[in-house]
DNA sequence: CTGGACACGTGATGC
DNA sequence: TGCATCACGTGTCCA
């Protein structure tokens, strides 16, 4: 808790607030440690991906209500891998919605106390993680809507691997399709007092590569298939951090701001210009800035708020620097001059200007390279996903968010692709075939990182090097595997052993009691305790085998999310047999404090 | 040797022949494992390559006078990875070469007792190697020259990894340029008796990922970087086999041969049925085939042969089927029509036809796919290596091989491009970046062949899918990997735990304080914990691990007396390295209450 | 200025 | 027939 004490009174109310398990969970972090997180890979696409699928109603006439990315980051001080909140956007209900919901809005809280309550909330959270008390989001909101406080809140979570909802969704690579929270008892997430709170029928989570995506809507919306195929493959592999030197060129770009760069074809002058005064602006809605964006919300029919990651942690003041957390200002250089590239390009900046917030200034981004680059090869398409006019012929999926064309009010119809020929200017068929290609390339890009994620030493960052860095890890692991196996041949009985014994357990874990299981094999017996993580004696039993003078030739220890899984290959001291029963006996005295379940087999 | 005696004169005949060195090696190899290799990828332009090495004099008006690719193969039956007989070409030196040496002809041996001794070296050889003694080549020969004896008796060598000149080549991926080998006392190699007798002045040595490329020449070659790149990088993972579709198909276009298929452009008709006749007849040759090459050798002024490995081991009638050798008929389907393809189909043909030698027929190709195909992206381009017209500007390399373009007699004045747009007719410099691009699309597909011949199970042909399930593939490996070393490193620590510990004894011990050592080899971590029995805090321990989202892949506890001996094998969680710092920050963490010693080796 | 790398639009081709 | 995949020539940027 980093020192900040928080009283019992100030427990009770957060704890009303977010949710006693909510609650439990963030108290039960280790906060500090988990403030500086590194995102493992960028996507300078992503706010604009999760904003598509929330503000842009698709051809169904459907958008969610929001939107998050946890993504796959790590702690800077321990290391640890945690899925964190890497982007999100959320907007409230609209009017049509309302009355979707068996029991919505008449029963909604607005009264005095929940939203002083909510503001306090919010800002022990601020403060909590970090923030000082004058850079509070909650200190410009005039009132915290449902939406504003689920959202907000989740801000403050990160997800260990296997760890609620999006870490188990991101562990065991299964999406997650709720689609009758309300009147269901089922818990997505420690979230879900929130998540309910804010009237969330459907939540969904979509596993990727580099994080989970989160869905939420207040509509109970059927599982989808071919969407959570577009949504996992859109947002997955992604990455990533950039080359410095592309950092620098693209900073050279936003330099160059005043000079209009020799082959700018379009008013592209004018973006790197606002970026600095428009920090916080998002490009794409009708301009509140982020940090307005709460005070001004609903100025519109569809009010829409987005808070990149880079606006949720102010304690960038307190000395960490967090510029790798989004170091993506992923442009390849080659496109810098596109529109929809130099929208990126802002939006970057945008992020990379909210990690200093105020204080930012240009000429400070050299020294915030990151150490370890990565290779986007996607990066550089940064197209809006699944971009087509609108008059294109019917498309197979039917939720699939789409684009807006229109983007920040700059004319779309000179917009030359970034590279390669320019059209064949008087074709009508081909256009689809285009965009078709252009998936097709955005996709092996896809898999190009993906392959790079799970390929250490790249030597070079060019996709022959990758492949034949890949080529050379495999034959590597093929080779140390063929020497491995040659060398455990005499152990496989063991290890068999320990493979049959881990298929079986995961039923019931909630066990409070050990089980334990005795099987002999000639004159070894193996024994075989599960048992909760935070109960497990260890000295006992190991003093029970030498109290029974057994010699414990091998002693394996796993662990799943809260068991252990304690292995034991024993023996009898002398010469005399070990016995099956034997053994049990002295397990049933050490469980007198145990009470272990005993199973005997073999 | 397989049961074959051969008495003492025999022994010093070939001793003779063959040169002390590579008899012993010869001796020494254990003959019957090496007879059935399995090629490790293949290149259907593997010989186009080698033969424009030999008989084709680039624009320094140079050529080799042999070039050999010694294949990396799997044995059979020991599954040990060597080097074998890939395909090779050679030709005689021309009269003017005989001038170039110091020494050279003048000293040539064609008296009728070397013309005997040689014959019958290579009849004993082939009979060693399991074939018969009716198709032995030294059968049909009616003297074998110098440079056919080094020749012929290079294919029966085989080099494992890091074993002679090829081995250690390969082994250290460090190239071999000898230029002065006549006058130096300089062994590259145990057949340098041999090539001393065919008076090889230059030999080098080219490693790539799947083999070794050696080239020789009568002449004193100096070393030439960049020939060394252009020859490595175009001998480096081409691969490879293919899979049933593509086999089928292409054989569905040779059963075609006799309806015209629908949409052939190009004569293609012809070839189809000249491959069963020309069998073994070099498509860019004059025309001799294989077998009567030896025979009808020096028709022209500038002879050459060939040998594919295909025609090398004749024991394929024993039974051995050495179809996954070459089983590259290695053709795109998309790209079947177009000439060079159709040569190269031709080829492959060819090369299965050698498999099963004259009583070959079409109908049997359905029977002799390979239990794994493999794609080759590469095939599909196969064009001659650098070809350009021999009027564009001045290269830069002048030891390159240029390309014959009077390919089999057929006018390549009409050879469209296969794909793509058609060339922007009227330009002058961007031919060099078309050609700069084309071998950088043909390196990519060659990596992408390599590929594919080291990852098994490939679901789908597309370069997509492949990259897909290499990254599956990799990911399972590492897993695997993981389980394996977890369980070999429970063993090996107990072992070395147990002698360390009994080797310093206890004298140390009664420390109630833990004593940590942490351990890193490549990506792994071991962990070691002494600590008292009694105060072992192992959820504390595990909870931290968890915690910090480090995968323990294994961990085992042995017990002295009064303590516990607690070893964790660990890794972190993503792809990147858990070093040896991170766990220790993390065992400091925990060591607020355990208090621990840290020692750090490795 | 030159070579390398990449993405793009395009024509071909097979299912 | 569309649809997916591919190779090609090209434009463009960077080292």
């Amino acid at each position: 808790m980093g020192g900040i004490v928080w009283n019992d009174e100030d427990k009770a109310m957060v704890a009303t607030v977010l949710g006693i398990k909510a609650f439990d969970y963030l108290m039960s972090r280790s906060v500090p440690a988990e403030c500086s997180l590194i995102a493992m890979g960028n996507d300078e696409n992503l706010h604009s991906k999760l904003s598509d699928l929330v503000e842009s109603p698709n051809t169904a006439n459907f958008s969610w209500n929001y939107a998050i990315f946890w993504q796959l980051s790590r702690s800077k001080s321990s290391g640890d891998l945690v899925l964190g909140w890497g982007d999100g956007c959320c907007r409230e209900p609209y009017e049509s919605e309302e009355w979707e919901g068996t029991r919505i809005r008449n029963m909604r809280l607005e009264d005095e106390t929940q939203q002083r309550m909510r503001k306090r909330v919010l800002q022990k959270l601020h403060t909590l993680f970090g923030g000082t008390d004058e850079d509070s989001y909650a200190f410009g909101l005039d009132k915290v809507t449902d939406t504003e406080m689920f959202f907000l809140a989740s801000m403050y979570f990160s997800f260990p691997r296997g760890e609620d909802g999006p870490g188990k969704c991101f562990a065991s690579g299964n999406h997650v399709w709720l689609s009758d929270l309300l009147n269901s008892y089922r818990d997505y997430c420690v979230r879900s007092f929130l998540s309910r709170s804010a009237h969330m029928q459907t939540i969904v989570l979509i596993p990727t590569d580099v994080g989970v995506v989160e869905l939420g809507s207040v509509r109970s919306i059927p599982e989808n298939l071919k969407l959570l195929q577009v949504i996992g493959s859109s947002f997955s592999s992604f990455s990533s951090l950039i080359r410095a030197k592309q950092i620098e060129s693209s900073m050279v770009l936003t330099d160059k701001r005043d000079e209009n760069g020799p082959n700018s074809k379009l008013v592209i002058g004018n973006w790197p210009e606002v970026i600095p005064e428009s920090f916080g602006q998002d490009l794409n809605s009708g301009g509140a800035g982020i940090r307005e964006k709460l005070a001004v919300r609903n100025v519109e029919d569809k009010p829409w708020y987005r808070y990149a990651n880079g606006s949720r942690l102010p304690f960038t003041k307190d000395g960490l620097h967090r510029a790798t957390w989004m170091q993506n200002s992923n442009v390849n250089p080659g496109n810098a001059l596109e529109l929809s590239t130099i929208q990126n390009t802002a939006k970057n900046l945008h992020q990379m200007v909210n990690e200093s917030r105020e204080e930012f200034r240009l000429n400070n981004f050299q020294n915030q390279k990151p150490g370890q680059m990565q290779i986007d090869f996607a990066g550089a398409t940064s197209r809006p996903l699944i971009s087509r006019p609108p008059n294109t012929e019917s498309e197979h999926s039917d939720v699939e968010a789409s684009c807006k064309d229109d983007r920040a009010g700059l004319s779309d119809e000179k917009r030359p692709r970034k590279r390669g020929r320019k059209p064949a200017n008087g074709r009508e068929e081909p256009l689809n075939h285009v965009e078709a290609e252009r998936q097709r390339r955005e996709k092996l890009n896809r898999q190009f990182c993906a392959l790079r994620a799970v390929v250490p030493n790249i030597s070079k960052m060019d996709k022959a090097s990758l492949l034949g860095d890949a080529i050379t890890y495999i034959t590597e692991l093929q080779k140390k595997l063929k020497d491995m196996e040659s060398d455990l041949g005499k152990h496989e009985s063991i290890s068999r052993e320990a493979s049959t014994s881990e298929s079986k357990p995961n039923s019931e874990l909630q066990d409070q009691v050990p089980r334990i299981n005795v099987q002999s094999i000639d004159d070894q017996v193996i024994v075989r305790v599960l048992c909760p993580l935070d109960n497990h004696p260890v000295s006992r039993v190991i003093q029970a085998f030498q109290d029974a003078q057994v010699t414990v030739l091998d002693s394996e220890i796993s662990t799943g999310t809260d068991v252990v899984f304690h292995t034991f290959v024993v023996k009898s001291q002398g010469s005399e047999k070990l016995t099956k029963e034997k053994l049990m006996q002295v397990f049933s005295r050490e469980s007198n404090s145990l009470e272990p379940t005993i199973s005997s087999t073999g």
